[in-house]
DNA sequence: TTTTGCCGTGTAAGCGCTTACACTATGCCT
DNA sequence: AGGCATAGTGTAAGCGCTTACACGGCAAAA
């Protein structure tokens, strides 16, 4: 009892091809029938068969992302760009989350079926040499995000500039003796936030000091955690120089570590000023100095990018690097307001 | 050149019906024959073509979800717990959000293509007519997560219990004026909690004091926002009698609410105890006690449902109740412990 | 030895749609 | 009047796979 093509041609006597013309492009029917097609479909209750059609078309209209750790907000707001910006095209997006990074490969694996998808995402999973070949291998569009490979399209967001800024700022406010937060550095992000942080102190002629990076050994959500944070700062106030000022690769290991902070009796901004990296919401909250990334927005051009490869198939390929921005909250001034101004003040562009 | 089963075929010297069977339920094919196609096949790099499959099985292997809000935390976790489920099956999860309520009916349609998927979720959404009607006519496995209608599958929590266990945990703790900070009624949780606040107060013998509901009008999510929250909360406050205990309907409103409090120079829960609902990740590090729902398993246990219809289709009905749980923490109790203890003293069960 | 049955395999008919190609009018140009 | 586009439609061949049915062969049963 499914409606096919057949019913309406049979219904409206017209061949099932004119029945699909009327459906598609519209090449050449002549008013008249297509107006009597549609009647007899919309009577009938006609829906095209997705499936049928993705085969007949030799294209899905489906397209995928490979997300590892969907719990994290930086990778829900992505997504909505990717849906806001999908939303207005044919196409629906599968969505394949791994717990962890290690589970990327099996969820790559469905993601890359053939026939599934018109075009894929691949999010924040580190280019093995594996995957780039499996990825590589692929007929269809691909552009990774947050992530990076030469020779493949990518939307990133430049993680040395913030860990930059995120240095200077720092610097600029007075902090003497700064020191890293850094998370697991398999994490391809965390190390060149890292650079950055190396990258301000060269420039401004400052000594780096080896032991003030706290590196996270950490599996879990790669040393992105609390705990990790809260560890490293343990570690730091253990320490025989004690720092003033603290860069974390991350918000969630800078709440761990304002814990550690607070613990020990000490407060930011006011003993240690503190910069988080990613602006999740609780660093609102929390009143957290942050660098924020243009995570829609980096959703936005994802999905265009992945259009218009889907389009032109041949067409080159692009590496868009957008810039994160600072955003300066309590935990490294005191100027910006007490309690929970929205926003914070906003330095520098996304 | 991407390879098909009539490749495989030829050059395994059987028919495409062998490579067939080999790659599905291994109807009886040959130990030599399986070896054989099996390692052809390899040599090929063939992969089953994921469309072309669906369409001669008649069965999708893909699942739809519709999610109003995405942005939502609450959404998210329900999303693993669907996607923990459904990575140990063959399905996957194509994801259709919408950014308001009203969006939901267009994304739904698109969800409910025919052909497309093998069954569907759809969360949170309130019943209309039109959609009771669209639901029932899909002929694929349906399960509602977080909102309801009789005669369709559904994964809720007990809104009512929920609204009541936090109105009694504030009766017990000594709150003598107690007040409801509520969303906008449209959503049909709120209006459910909301029974749950008359309940307790009833059970309890106090009489109920309609001034103390401030209702939101607002569309923006319902009301379940934090400035809802903050102007309630000011109204409530403005009142002639300034309630000492109070409900809110979301976590988001309920911080709003704190927000007003601290600004009127009070603070909770020494002048105002709050409760909230949902226990977003927020909430810990305000304090906040609230009504936890069981969200990852909503999730699993919708994936589940799901499964099993698409199993077995004629089967009938369940409508699965979840009950929340209280999480005291320091807005409404002295004795937690302060600072941000993980997870707050935990009462009931999920 | 003949019968019965089952196992392993092949043949072919779809699944519901798209689309190249062919065909028939019709209108227009010479 | 004949020739030639061109618009509108139909015919049929797929897309890559699954699966009902048929068939040959061989072992067990008679």
């Amino acid at each position: 009892m499914p409606v096919t093509i057949y019913d309406i041609a049979n219904k409206a006597g017209v061949s099932i091809a004119t029945v699909s013309r009327v459906f598609n492009g519209s090449t050449r029917v002549s008013a008249n029938t297509r107006s009597n097609v549609l009647k007899v479909a919309a009577d009938l209750g006609y829906q095209p068969h997705a499936t049928a059609r993705s085969l007949a078309r030799r294209k899905s209209s489906i397209v995928s992302a490979v997300i590892p750790m969907l719990t994290n907000y930086f990778f829900v707001e992505i997504l909505r760009g990717l849906q806001d910006t999908l939303a207005r095209t044919e196409y629906d997006l599968l969505v394949f989350s791994a717990r962890t990074l290690d589970e990327v490969d099996g969820q790559m694996d469905r993601a890359l079926q053939r026939g599934q998808a018109a075009g894929i995402f691949v999010f924040s999973s580190p280019m093995t040499g594996e995957r780039v070949t499996k990825l590589s291998a692929f007929n269809e569009a691909l552009v990774l995000v947050d992530c990076f490979h030469p020779g493949l399209d990518s939307v990133t967001t430049n993680n040395l500039e913030g860990g930059e800024v995120a240095t200077r700022h720092l610097l600029e406010t007075g902090c003497e003796r700064l020191a890293l937060i850094m998370a697991n550095p398999e994490s391809v992000p965390a190390r060149d936030r890292r650079d950055g942080f190396e990258r301000a102190l060269a420039s401004a002629g400052r000594e780096f000091d080896p032991s003030h990076v706290v590196t996270s050994t950490d599996e879990d959500h790669h040393g992105y955690n609390e705990q990790s944070g809260y560890d490293a700062m343990r570690k730091l106030l253990a320490g025989k120089v004690c720092p003033d000022g603290v860069v974390a690769t991350s918000d969630v290991q800078a709440i761990g570590a304002l814990r550690a902070i607070r613990e020990a009796g000490l407060s930011a901004p006011e003993d240690i000023r503190v910069v988080g990296y990613d602006d999740i919401l609780i660093a609102r909250h929390v009143g957290l100095t942050t660098i924020r990334q243009p995570m829609y927005e980096m959703g936005v051009m994802a999905a265009e990018r992945l259009l218009s490869q889907i389009e032109v198939p041949t067409q080159t390929r692009a590496q868009t690097v957008l810039s994160p921005c600072l955003v300066v909250r309590r935990t490294t001034s005191n100027d910006v307001g007490s309690g929970e101004e929205p926003s914070g003040q906003i330095v520098g562009r996304a």
